[in-house]
DNA sequence: GTCCCCCATGTGATTTTATAACATTTCGAC
DNA sequence: GTCGAAATGTTATAAAATCACATGGGGGAC
């Protein structure tokens, strides 16, 4: 189940920073990443945990927790909310995952490799998801808080708008 | 009603960019800010829509939807989800007030003149909520999102973290 | 190895947030 | 004054998230 079959619900390939890559590849480094993680930080990756993340992982877009949980179900796992709720709270305490606040929904950590301010775009076309790195601390929206006197501990920047396949040639369900 | 009783709910001076100042002036410029606005644009300024960006503008925190609609209730008005839920629409729509998407809650507009990219800093102990501006679009996450060929509509950049008034005298509640 | 405790999982119920669908009213254009 | 569009009122339901408590399994203390 590492080779092709089953990995990827739609294309095999499918877009990272919206570009085409080895999607399977994805997948097998992103598990294997949070393996070594979970490993050298005494955290446990439980069956429930994998498989979400794995659920995840598997596509570059946000999947709502009903969704996943719909999935869990499906392979036999606990359906009821806290089932996928403590799994996600858990990847995301962790920094396994991202929740995408304007989407109440959930997205594997592209750069699950040392801490960092993650910033994401979203094509409200295609619903993709491409993770940035992001340092608003710094830049005029950091100066203004810190003219302010206040204390930056974690910030949410998320774009909303077109990725470049959706400006190129625009699903039907275009929308202005 | 526009002189000091019933005001604001807690202090007739709360947070603005955390700094102490006239809050009555606040709602009131708010108000009439608001009105120019629609006026100037022929959008129609009705009692609920007002009623609701009074509520907003009383207090420098975000509410959810159901608090305002405790407060429609209140004062007489239609006491159903989509009353609030629609009226919040129409003052977001038209810049008068922005969601808080960490928060899944609302916030009078700051600067109810020319459009922006608002900015939020959110402070965890007490709730406050400052707006600044903010411009996503020029800096290292601009480029990128230029670099990946993304065209930036809507950008979401909330910051959580202490406020200057909580750094220095933490409610009891302090947490971390 | 055994015991015990902690952490994770399973389950049912409930709360909070948001929208769908449709009837009724209000307002402005003409 | 009448028409049509926009706003409001109301009922119902969907979607997202949490609470509370029971059960189970894995790992450390000994």
């Amino acid at each position: 189940m590492t080779s092709n079959s089953s990995i990827a619900p739609q294309d095999a390939s499918a877009a990272v920073g919206f570009a085409l890559h080895d999607h399977a590849a994805c997948v097998v480094d992103g598990l294997s990443a949070a393996e070594e993680r979970c490993l050298s930080e005494g955290l446990r990756f439980t069956p429930v945990r994998r498989k979400v993340l794995e659920i995840l992982l598997q596509e570059h877009r946000a999947l709502g927790a009903y969704i996943i949980l719909d999935r869990l179900r499906a392979e036999g796992f606990g359906s009821q909310p806290p089932i996928a709720y403590r799994a996600l709270d858990f990847l995301v305490t962790n920094g396994l995952a991202h929740k995408i606040e304007r989407l109440n929904a959930f997205i594997a950590c592209a750069h699950p490799h040392e801490p960092h301010a993650p910033a994401f775009m979203i094509c409200r076309l295609c619903d993709a998801v491409a993770e940035a790195q992001s340092v608003p601390a710094r830049g005029a929206f950091g100066a203004a808080a810190r003219a302010a006197g206040f204390r930056i501990e974690r910030t949410v920047l998320e774009a909303e708008g077109v990725c470049p396949t959706c400006a190129e040639t625009p699903p039907e369900k275009e929308r202005a």
